[in-house]
Formats: structure tokens, sequence, C-alpha cells
DNA sequence: CTGAAAGCGCTTACAG
DNA sequence: CTGAAAGCGCTTACAG
């Protein structure tokens, strides 16, 4: 192994350049630059000095002028979740086709960590942001606020704060629900098990309003709106729903399993709607301990779709989400925000795809 | 919906707030900056006067003068891969600790994204890349090259190219691809599939020697290590090795099925060692459609464990890679030579844990 | 078309 | 301790 050498070539700067081209700083600039005009002979002589230099665009100083950075900032709960992962994809490649950076990080749902990262890109001035805000019913998404406040374009992702003016894209949780309930009831199942549901306050009572209430609270989450969407198909059914089959504990795969031990038992569930990769992980791990083979025993229905799913045995009927286009979309609307595209703000909705596979069986 | 306002407040500047001290720029300067020495009254006077304006230090303009942005860029095959996407949680994670941005971009194997990539990120001025070398025999990764001798601190991640004198942090895929095909020779298995296995030229025999060759080109890839390690195991066991059972075709879910469709039938393979997670669903959905199941007439060992393969039926023996410590520790390690710590050349290795599931049968 | 000058918002010596 | 000046590497008017 050899060292590394102790001190590296300095990059060539514009100066460098002009100097060695013969030409003032300003024609070189403008070549380099591409813009106002130049003679061929000049533009010739820059062109060859910044080759035999090896010279590059330092982007920093040309952002110090035009207060452009084409830089954009995108933060999501978690970066390793197959889920947002799918979405970064999306987002990335549609900024990179622009010619853009993207900065990311993680936020863990939690507020403290989201407003330092609203922080660290507006002090690198990224040119907007992308965001799935942390949730919480409190959620006051300030330093997002100030930022949009200050001019900077932000983006929803996934959710939307309500009080926050800005755009958003969005899945169309509530029809997705309703569809894969819709789905269960038409196969005859009544007692649909929905893991999970809006976080409710601690000590409130889980019947069908307070559950309502905090699907409607501060903002629109995907799991409320899932939760409005399965309401909607017992409503449009006619058929009583059961607020206890609705999960208000924990929401993780702790919480469903605890969740499924006792209405497995008790509420004599015969299917499931799991709305997330953890949860559905959990449903097919309950299911399992709880000797109840699926589809004989226990049907269920699954959010985000995994080639995993394709593979199960049996098979596991999916709601598919569009992650890169939800990322594309995202990232598209920024961008046309950025290039001064329209001032309206606009939330787009994107559809799921319901993968009929073979985990639902039919009880008559 | 309001429309958004057309013109925004600008952003308060070091000028504004020294002149609404009443202090001197370089004293504002001095205590926003935080270094130098000022009286106590001018902080406070400073720091009232930035509280008033809430202003914040532009980075940027900093950056023009320190010569260093706290911003390291992230190049990865794809981020939507659980694999690279728990890989940069983990990079992500330990740069926001350390106060630096992170700019990410996928890269697809390919070496011309590659390349690009790096034009946008030096030209970002960033302080560091991490990089998952696309592969290829004929890597030159020229850019990436041309960076490194730019004195830009280049740390590689899960491969590594044999002529890049950086960095490197990998996983012990040697030694993981040893132990599971330890493990299947143990149990009495011989005739055991390694999809996939290193890309040969196209028209070269798939001999013992070709394959060695292969995995031994100019980069030091995954793939490449886990068929030495598959070929160690043979040899320390004393078992011959049939060179048909390493699969050399494309490297995707059709390859692996067209794979398997053949070896299934001809090679009469009792085990597959599935390397990455497209492999392992490819061997999933094989072993379904020609009728075998695991483990009773098929095992298996997967690389890459998933949440999916501890609930699947069978629940699948897996080689779990340490993502999120992989990514912290080539974050860690380009954070320590930004910090000018040291200047030797460092591989590091990561060891794997082999989860023994139910996917894996006792042959005697 | 072309060059000298000013300026983006900071930090870094340098006198006082 | 404190302020005026120069400079980071570009772009943007502005004369010529």
């Amino acid at each position: 192994m050899k060292s590394v050498p102790s001190h590296e070539p300095a990059k060539p700067t514009l100066s460098e350049v002009s100097e060695r081209a013969g030409v003032g700083r300003s024609s070189a600039a403008r070549v380099l630059g591409g813009y106002g005009s130049v003679s061929a002979r000049t533009r010739e002589r820059v062109l060859a000095a910044a080759a035999e230099l090896g010279y590059e665009t330092n982007e920093l100083a040309r952002s110090m002028n035009t207060g452009v950075t084409r830089t954009i900032g995108v933060i999501l709960a978690d970066l390793s979740n197959p889920f947002f992962a799918g979405v970064l994809r999306g987002i990335a490649d549609a900024t990179r086709r622009a010619g853009y950076g993207t900065i990311v990080i993680s936020s863990d749902e939690d507020e403290g960590l989201e407003a330092d990262a609203v922080r660290l890109l507006t002090a690198k001035q990224v040119d907007g942001i992308i965001v799935a805000p942390a949730g919480g019913r409190d959620a006051s998404a300030s330093a997002l606020r100030s930022a949009a406040e200050r001019g900077i374009p932000v983006v929803q992702i996934d959710r939307t704060l309500r009080g926050l003016d800005a755009d958003a894209v969005v899945l169309d949780n509530r029809d997705a629900a309703r569809e894969a309930t819709d789905y269960l009831l038409a196969a005859g199942h009544r007692r649909i098990a929905l893991a999970w549901g809006p976080a409710l306050p601690a000590g409130a009572d889980a019947d069908l309003a307070a559950l309502t209430s905090a699907a409607l609270t501060s903002e629109i989450t995907s799991t409320g709106e899932r939760f409005l969407g399965y309401v909607d198909a017992f409503a449009d059914a006619g058929v009583p729903l059961r607020p206890e089959l609705v999960m208000t504990g924990a929401q993780n795969i702790a919480g469903v399993e605890e969740f499924l031990a006792r209405t497995l038992t008790d509420g004599d569930v015969t299917a499931i709607i799991a709305t997330e990769q953890d949860s559905v992980i959990a449903a097919l791990s309950a299911a399992r301990d709880h000797g109840r083979r699926i589809p004989q025993d226990l049907s269920l229905v699954a959010f985000d779709d995994s080639p995993w799913a394709e593979v199960h045995d049996p098979p596991i009927t999916t709601v598919r989400q569009p992650l890169h286009a939800l990322g594309e979309r995202a990232a598209g609307r920024l961008l046309s925000r950025l290039e001064g595209g329209g001032d309206r703000v606009i939330v787009s909705h994107l559809a799921s795809e319901f993968i009929d596979r073979r985990s639902v069986r039919r009880l008559r």
C-alpha cells in the first residue's frame, strides 16, 4: 500500500485559465460559464487553456453570485425503510436528470431532528426542500414553516401538515384502504382488523368518534387516511364497524403482535389489513404463533408490496404503492416551483394498485 | 388555498447584524462564527441583533473562504435496494452526527453515470466521497481516480477497485460464503448451486480456472469474494466442486430462474446459496415453479437478511450483513480522513452473522 | 466582442 | 478587544 500524497495539485481557477489563454477574466468566464458572447478565436483559446489545466467550474463560487445552488434537501423518516428508499430513488433520479444535487437526512419521525435538518439545509442554501413531515398531533413544524415563509419552496411528500401552505404529493391512501376493505367485505368478511389505525390520545375511548377525530388531526397522515377509507367501505356496505378491531396501540411490530394476540382470540377476527411493512411482518408472525393458516383460517391484505410477498407461501395480496413515481412527482413539482412555475399550492394524489394474490379466502 | 407570497423577506446578512448591533463587521463575524475573542458587551449586542433579525450563517459563503463545505458525496448503485438503503442510512446517521451534509446519487452500476456523479460532486466542492465503485472487468473509474489524485478523499464501500489507492470498508464476503458453504457441506449436501457467481467473459469455459480468474479481476467484488469462499469450503472439505453449478449468466431474477431451471433438472441440485436479494426471490420462485419444497426437496441459504425471511414458511436461513455498521464505518473513515487523521490506506472488513433458521435439511 | 471593476457573504490576517 | 481591508472564485452590469 502506498501512502497518500501529502499535498495535492490545487484546482485551477478561472483566473489561471484566462491568464494562460491570454484573455481577460470576463471573457474566460463567458465561455466557461456559457453566457454572453465571445469571438470564435477567444472561445478556442479559452477552451484549450481550460482543457490543459483540467479546469472545472467551482459551483460554490457560482452559487455565491447567482443565489442558486442547484441543490435540494430531502428529509424522510427513515432512509433504510423500503418505502422511503423507493421514494428517495425516485427523487434522486429526477433531480439528477435536472442536474441538481440532493442532500438527504433521516428525521426518525422526530420533530427536533426534523428542525435540525431544516436548519442544516437552509444554512447550506438549498434551493428547496422535500419533506415527509414528522407527525404527532401537535406537530408544529415551526422550522419548516419559517423556511417556507422565508421563501424556500417546500413540497410535502406522503403526508401533509394542515397548516403548512405548501405543495404536497401523496398516495391515495383513503381510496386504497377503501378498495382493500371493500374487497374483504365482498368476500364475506365482517370481522376485519385494521393494523394499524390512528394513534389515540392516552386514555381516550376507542370508539368511532374518537378514532375519526384522531384521524383528522393537525396533519393528514397515511394512517389516518387509511382508517377513513376503511370506515368508508363499511359505511358503503352498510356493515357495522367494530372499533375494537382498529389497532390504536404502539405503531411497531410489538404493538401489532400484542393487538393481534388479543383480537385473534377474543375478537374472532377473520381478516387483517396490514398497512405498513412492519405490520405485515407482525401479522404473519402472529398468525404463525397462533396457529392460524393463511388464507384458510385468516385472510390478509398488505400495504407496501415487496418482492417477498409474491414468493411467500401463499402469495400475499397487496396494495402496491408507486414509490418511485411518488418521488419523481415530488421532485418534479419542486423543480417546476424553482423554475418559477405557478404559485398555486397543489396537492397531487397518486393511485395505488391492488394486487390480488392468494392470501384472502372467500367466505361465501 | 392561499397563494404563495410573491416576494419573500431577504435573509439577513452579517453586515446587517453588525450594523444593527452597532459594531464592526469583524466583531459580529467573530461572535457569530465562534472564533477570535470579543468583549462580553459586544457579544451580547451581536447576539441580540442576530436573534431579532433571525440571522443564520450562510454556510456557502463560509465555505468559500474556508475551502471546506462540510458536505460529502455518496455514490451507490441503487438507493432503493434494501442493501444500499441500509448502508446509506448508516452513512447519513454518522455524517449528521458530525454536522455534515450528505449528497446522494445512484450509479446503477454504470461507469458513465458514476463519472457524471463524481463530476457533479467535485463541482459542488464536496469534502470527500464514499462510493460503491461500478464494476465491469475493465472498470477504469477514471473520474474517481482523478478526483482522488486531486486530493479529494475517497472511501470505497462494499467493493474495491484494485488500482484505486483509497480506503475501503467491505463485508467479509469470502468468510461469509465459506461459512454458508461449510454449513451445507456439513449437512451432507454435495450438489450446491451458487447463484450467483462471477461474471464470465463471453464464450469462456465455465471451469474452475476461468471462474477463479474472473473472480480476481480488476476489482474486488462481493460476487467474486463469495465465489472464492465457496471454493475454499469445498477445498477444505476435500469435496470436488462442480463448476456447472456456479451461475455465470445474467445477474438478475430472470438469469437465476433460467439457471435454476437447468440445474434443478439436470444438475440434481440439493441446495442453493443465493447471494443477493434478487437471487433469493428467484430461487424461491423457481423452487415453487418446479415443485420443490423447502427444505424437504431443496435447501436454501440466503444472503441479505430481510424481515420477510423470518416469517417465511419455512423461515429462511440467512447471512445477515451489518449494513448500518458498514455505512457508519465508511463515514467514520472518511470523516477522520477529513479531520487529517492518518494517511495510510486502510481496508476494513466487517463480519456477517449466520442466522440458522429452517430452510436447510440435514441429509445425514 | 472585450476587459476592468464591483459585489455575493463570509473569513482571515493586520494594524490600532 | 476591535475595525478596515483584502480575498475566496465566480457573475454581473458597465464602459470601451
